[in-house]
DNA sequence: CGATTATGATTAA
DNA sequence: TAATCCTAATCGC
């Protein structure tokens, strides 16, 4: 279940797995049969996300372009994988590695251009070199929408998702229905650098886990599920212990600590 | 075995 | 704001 981190691991595990040589794609979904078959026995030259979305560079200018929405997931198998099971919209058959994708909100084949109509409408992605956080401070300090539901909004900033969204606003203190314009320099500077520092986490993990190394080898190295995070899906703050304040912002859920964050 | 839920996003109302 | 699409795991009965 995906936020930006998990896309960028998938690229990266992808390029090593697929990138180079040919790649005998397969479906089982007729939704998607004349793309896998457009591709099929081709190469692909590069892998890479932005945000939550997946581009695959295959030759001859065809991008794959895939976003898993809330469901959808990557497989790696390794080859030759087993006869596909029924989900299965697109199999991508390395050398040593199979991908398997099902359950995608978006897979389709397009050009560059509109590759790059997509990646216009996006905020700056934290985990980019060329992510520039002026662009979001531009947005965020300009606007009367909480912050909560700003960093939701992928034209705003790229790759955080639910769980992110309540866990960073709360290591940086800063309570979920302030308003974006009411958020201080200071504080947005904040907020980049721990959202930069805990996606590249995420990417090496490939998983969320905010929670202080320091603090999880105290109370259990292997940090499980119920020790990863301060605040998402919690009644209590992991801190104070307080109850913790539930907000539906942009549609969903959000935890906050009415004592930690202002 | 059906209802519920989940780290997403678009479209209609 | 609500309905909708995508899928799988879990929970209650």
């Amino acid at each position: 279940m995906p936020e930006g981190h998990t896309i960028h691991r998938i690229a990266r595990d992808q390029t090593a797995d697929l990138v180079g040589g040919p790649v005998h794609t397969a479906t089982v979904q007729d939704r998607f049969a004349d793309g896998a078959a457009r591709v099929d026995g081709r190469t692909i030259e590069r892998i890479e996300a932005y945000g939550k979305h997946l581009f695959q560079w295959w030759e001859d200018a065809e991008v794959l372009h895939v976003h898993l929405g809330l469901f959808g997931k990557w497989t790696r198998r390794t080859s030759p994988p087993p006869p596909p099971a029924g989900e299965m919209r697109l199999r991508l058959e390395g050398p040593a590695h199979t991908w398997d994708l099902a359950g995608a909100i978006t897979c389709r084949l397009v050009g560059p251009a509109e590759r790059d109509e997509v990646v216009a409408g996006l905020g700056p992605d934290p985990l980019r070199r060329d992510a520039k956080p002026e662009r979001m401070w531009a947005r965020l300090s300009r606007s009367r929408q909480p912050v909560g539901s700003l960093l939701m909004d992928q034209t705003v900033i790229a790759g955080i998702g639910n769980v992110y969204r309540s866990e960073l606003l709360f290591l940086v203190g800063v309570h979920p229905t302030r308003a974006g314009r009411d958020v201080t320099r200071d504080e947005f500077d904040r907020l980049w650098a721990e959202t930069r520092h805990q996606l590249q986490l995420g990417v090496r993990r490939n998983r969320i886990v905010t929670r202080r190394p320091e603090e999880l080898t105290r109370s259990a190295p292997k940090a499980r599920p119920e020790d990863a995070l301060y605040v998402y899906h919690r009644e209590h703050c992991r801190w104070c212990g307080s109850p913790l304040d539930v907000l539906p912002l942009a549609g969903r859920r959000t935890w906050a600590c009415p004592v930690h964050q202002t």
